[in-house]
DNA sequence: TCAAAAGTGTTGGGGGTACACCCATGC
DNA sequence: GCATGGGTGTACCCCCAACACTTTTGA
């Protein structure tokens, strides 16, 4: 009874993912969301979904939907979260969701998307009832991030290629809900020895960009060298 | 496009599940498996698994195995890890694994059922190939495990209901790949305030315990009020 | 009697936290 | 000029890591 071939596949499931995107403006973290055009749930607004085919790779329709939304492709920022089962039952049958999330800049988002699917990024705060479970899966997101956050510099796809030290502490305040102390967060940033200093300061014009901050860029580079020798971020 | 309503869902995949069951022996980490008597993996081991039937709540099936090999249930015990694509293709179609993970004291395995389907605790360092992806999924659950005992206690779910300091000690070297100074992790233990000191000794009887040694057994309701107010066990 | 594990304190250093003021910019 | 954020140094405390010897038990 415990043996895979004994019993019968039930080959009548049908397989969608979501993914969450989430991004930050320098003052919230937000998630994109898309508006639902369709009963039961026409208005409502609900994560960019789709379904898989039967052989599609499991991250597929995941990595489609990023490069539709993103001007570049980098599969190692998608990564599963869970499969929900919880779903909208689908008059034909059983949906299960196999949820995705990435962190992205939202700089890097393709605006001309934006209005041909009426997506809105809408901050943590303000996210209302959703279609589907999908509040819950936007939830389990939200937890995986506060978790990643601390252990991997994670936060840094959140922030544009050159940010300042001030979006930076923001990030991390508003991903782990508490605040830091000036002076003792620079010198633990600092201390990590990953970031860089472009030696310029910025024009202001960046969002959450203090004119005349010095900007920083994260080294990656150096952080995976460091990663294999056992380095663990730690916030 | 990225509208859920606007595709037609594939209904022809079936859902199967794995649990993997980490167990301790005092001296080895170890995971519950199950020998094939079927082609294509007749003689390969695996791991305890089912399919779904359609309308299955997805833990459905890690909880009915996790009843018939141990002497109680407990839902909280098991995790959903991830959904695994890169499966066994049955003749029908797509099979697509949602895998779970369970920490559990080998003192409570029903040894009844082993006999039945030739099941057998393997060590980490003596998990041959296994039949499907289920070295893959073994290795996801091996690295979650060194995750949330990082965090949280989760490693007490290893041991017996009494344990002794030597065991813990050596569970949690063999879970995070390195060793502690004893005077150190006594410290550390006795700091969290969540060991109860039974006040009686080993007899040496319970593996890895050695006779005279004290007793503790884990402050599970203590943990729990600890964690609302924000108390994160870190090692 | 020998090997293996239990049990026990102290010290030094590093990292975290708390804390206040001046300067530059934009409104 | 006023409000907001940028930028800077010091002192204390706690926690972690390093370190050795005696006792008990089983083989």
């Amino acid at each position: 009874m415990l043996q895979f071939p004994q019993e019968e596949p039930d080959f009548q499931v049908a397989l969608s993912t979501s993914l969450v995107l989430i991004g930050f403006d320098g003052v919230d973290l937000q998630v994109l969301l898309a508006r639902s055009t369709r009963a039961p749930f026409e208005g409502a607004l609900f994560l960019p979904s789709r379904y898989l085919n039967r052989d599609d790779e499991l991250m597929l329709s995941a990595r489609r939907m990023f490069e539709q939304l993103f001007s570049y492709d980098d599969p190692s920022m998608i990564e599963q979260l869970q499969a929900f089962g919880k779903v909208f039952r689908h008059p034909g049958g059983r949906v299960v969701n196999i949820a995705h999330y990435a962190l992205v800049s939202k700089d890097d988002f393709q605006a001309s998307q934006w209005d041909q699917h009426d997506m809105q990024w809408v901050p943590y705060s303000k996210i209302p009832d959703l279609a589907f479970d999908h509040n819950e899966i936007v939830q389990y997101a939200k937890e995986r991030l506060k978790r990643r956050v601390k252990r991997r510099p994670v936060g840094f796809r959140l922030l544009p290629e050159e940010f300042t030290l001030g979006q930076l502490q923001t990030l991390y305040e508003t991903t782990l809900g508490k605040t830091f102390d000036k002076r003792n967060f620079r010198k633990k940033l600092f201390k990590t020895t990953l970031l860089i200093d472009l030696e310029k300061n910025a024009d202001g014009k960046g969002s959450g960009q203090h004119k005349g901050s010095q900007l920083f860029s994260f080294n990656k580079d150096k952080y995976e060298k460091m990663k294999l020798e056992g380095y663990d971020f730690l916030f």
